[in-house]
DNA sequence: CTGTTAGCGCGTTCAG
DNA sequence: CTGAACGCGCTAACAG
C-alpha cells in the first residue's frame, strides 16, 4: 500500500533515489541505500508493478487459454507453461472456453486489454478470427494443440494425422475391417486430422471408407457415451472403436460396459491421448500419447522467443510426433475371419 | 496499440469524450458518440486496463496458489476458482509451488506487486508467514484446503479429519487391525489432520496405535511408494493400506503390484481424494472424496464477497464434509481372525 | 552521487 | 454537452 513516494520522505530522499535503490540501477551512496532499504523493510513497501507496466509496456504475463483445464491433457500442457514462464519471470493468467468462441472472445478481448506480452491459444474452432484479432493488436500467439486455416501463425501442435493413422494401422493389422471413429466437431482441426489419418490408414490397406463409421460429437465423456451408443446400433457391428481423445475414450468404454460388451474380448479399442502415468492403477488403454508437457514448454519458449525478438522472421509451426502405446485395450488379432 | 488520445484526435473530439463514449458516463451528443464509435472500430482501440487500474487500484484479477496444477484435486479446485471468478468478471493468475516456500513467497511477493486484487492460497505449510505477508500489504487471502495455525484468516477446506476417522472405522469394521497410513509431511495440515482422524477411530475402538504403522512421506507417487515398501518391511505385516492422497494411493498400489500383492485380497486399500469420473475407466479405490470443486467455488465467492466489502466481519472459515465412497479396494470383512 | 522534469494511458474535477 | 488540467506510481533523461 505505500507509494514510492511515502518512502522517499521518509526516507529524506528522492523518489529517484529509491528508484535507484530498488533496481540496483545507476550510482547510490551507500549510507542512502542503507537508509532507504531500512525504510522499505520497516515499511513493507512492494513496489507497484502496474505503474511499471504502464512504462514499460511490458506486464510480464501472459495468457493460457484453453478448452478446459479440467482435461489431464491440457492440465499437462498448462504445467509446461507456467514451468517456462515462471522460470523467466512471467506469470500466467488462465482461462477455459469450453469450446466456446464467445467465451474465447471474451476472454482475448479482456486479456488484450490487461496488455498481456502474449497468448497461449487453444482456439476453439479453427477460424482465423482469434489470432487475427491479436495480431491486429499487436500481441503475440502461438497456437497449441490446433491448427488454424489459412493463416500463418507460430504454433506447437502433436502430429493427429500420424496418430491417427498409426492407431488404424495397428487394428487394420489385428484384422479389423469395421472400425468406427469417434471423433469430435469436425470444426475442431485435431478431430479432423484424425479422421484424416483414419482415412489414410484405410486407403493404403485398400478399404474403402464407410462413411457412417465416422462419427462426430462433443469431445467429453458424454458424447463419447452417445457416439458408442450410434456405433453399436449400425449392422454390421464395428469390431473395433477408435476415441479421438481421452474423455470420449472413458464415455466409449462406459457405453460399452452398459451394453455388456467386454473390451477388448467383444471390440478392441484404441484412443488419442495418454492419461498422466500418476492417475492410472492400470494401464489398459491402447492410445496414442502427445507430449503435453513438452508442447506446453516448447509453444511457451517460442513465445518467450518472440517477445525478446529472438525468434526466426518466419513463423514456425512445431509439430510432435506422437508415440503408440500398445496395451491390453486394442487386443489380439481377431481370429475366425 | 491505439491510445484514447489518438482516437480522440481522429475523431475530432478530446480524450474525455472518448472516455465517457467507452464507459457510458456522463452526457454525449449523439454524434460524437457515433463518430467516436466509428473511429474506435476503424483503430481497433481497446482501453488500456492497466492505466485504468492504476487510478482505480483494482486489476480485477486474482491468483490462485497452489502446489501443483497436475494433481487432479487441484485442478478441479482450480476450475471451480476460475468459473466464479469469470462469472464476476474477474481473471486468474496460477502458480505451483510444489510445496515449496520459497516458490510460494516469490510467487506472492510478485503477485503483490502486480496488484492482484485477492488471493487464493493453497499453503506450501502450515506456517502463518505467506499469509501475514499478504495481510500486511492489504491483499485479501482466502486460505483453500489446508489450515494455517494461530492465524485467522478465510478458509475453506474438506473434513480430513473427519475422512480420516471414517476411512479408519470402515476398516476397522472389516476386521482390520494393523493399518499402515501413509500420509504427507507432517507440517502439512491436511497430512496431519488425516492421522488425527486415523488416531481417533484407534482410541475409539479401544486399540492402541502403534507408532511405526504411521508413516510420512511426500504427497506424490514416489512418496507412496517408498512408504508402502516401509509399511511391507514390518512385522507383522499390515493388512491394510489408508493413503492420505490420490497420488500416494498410485504410488502404493504400483509398490504393491511390484511385490505381487494383490488389493484387496493380499492387502485392503483405502484412499483420500477421488479421481474425476471422466477420468477412470473402472472405479476401484474406496476412497473419502472431498468436494474440490465447491471447494474452488466457495473459496472464490468468500474472497469477492471480501472484495466488495460484504463479507461478515469475522473471518470465516468453512469445513466441508467429505462423502466416503466404498468401492472394491477396501475389499470385504476379514475372516479367520 | 542526487534531484527535477516529464510522461506512460486513463478518468475525475471543475470550468466552460 | 465538452474540454483542460491534474494525478495514479514509476523511471529515463537530463541537469546539478
Amino acid at each position: 500500500m505505500a507509494t514510492i513516494r511515502e518512502v522517499a520522505e521518509r526516507a529524506g530522499v528522492s523518489t529517484m533515489t529509491v528508484s535507484r535503490v530498488i533496481n540496483n540501477s545507476g550510482y547510490t551512496s551507500r549510507a542512502a541505500r542503507a537508509r532507504v532499504e531500512a525504510v522499505i523493510a520497516e515499511m513493507g513497501y512492494v513496489p507497484n508493478a502496474l505503474a511499471r507496466s504502464l512504462r514499460f509496456k511490458q506486464t510480464k504475463t501472459l495468457a493460457l487459454v484453453l478448452s478446459d483445464i479440467t482435461n489431464p491433457f491440457f492440465t499437462t500442457i498448462a504445467r509446461g507453461v507456467e514451468d517456462v514462464a515462471n522460470r523467466h519471470g512471467f506469470n500466467v493468467i488462465f482461462g477455459n472456453t469450453d469450446e466456446s468462441e464467445e467465451k474465447q472472445a471474451e476472454y482475448l478481448n479482456v486479456l488484450v486489454q490487461k496488455q498481456v506480452d502474449g497468448v497461449l491459444l487453444v482456439p476453439a474452432l479453427s477460424t482465423e478470427g482469434p489470432v487475427a484479432f491479436l495480431r491486429s493488436r499487436g500481441v503475440p500467439v502461438v497456437v497449441l494443440d490446433r491448427r488454424v486455416p489459412e493463416c500463418s501463425t507460430d504454433g506447437v501442435r502433436g502430429d493427429s494425422v500420424q496418430g491417427g493413422y498409426e492407431l488404424t494401422k495397428l487394428l487394420l493389422g489385428l484384422g479389423h475391417r469395421r472400425i468406427a471413429i469417434l471423433s469430435g466437431p469436425p470444426e475442431v482441426s485435431t478431430a479432423a486430422d484424425r479422421v484424416a489419418g483414419y482415412r489414410r490408414a484405410l486407403a493404403e490397406a485398400g478399404l474403402n471408407c464407410d462413411p457412417v463409421l465416422i462419427l462426430h460429437g462433443l469431445l467429453r465423456q458424454a458424447g463419447g457415451y452417445q457416439m458408442t451408443q450410434q456405433a453399436l446400433a449400425l449392422t454390421p457391428r464395428p469390431t473395433a472403436l477408435f476415441a479421438a481423445n481421452n474423455f470420449i475414450a472413458i464415455g466409449a468404454y462406459r457405453a460399452l460396459r452398459d451394453a455388456r460388451l467386454h473390451v477388448p474380448d467383444d471390440l478392441a479399442m484404441v484412443a488419442f491421448d495418454d492419461l498422466p502415468p500418476a492417475l492410472i492403477l492400470e494401464p489398459f488403454l491402447t492410445v496414442a500419447a502427445q507430449p503435453a508437457y513438452e508442447m506446453g514448454q516448447c509453444a511457451t519458449e517460442m513465445l518467450l522467443a518472440r517477445l525478446a525478438g529472438k525468434g526466426p522472421d518466419a513463423r514456425q509451426e512445431v509439430v510432435l510426433p506422437v508415440e503408440i502405446i500398445i496395451r491390453c485395450s486394442s487386443g489380439n488379432p481377431l481370429t475366425g475371419e
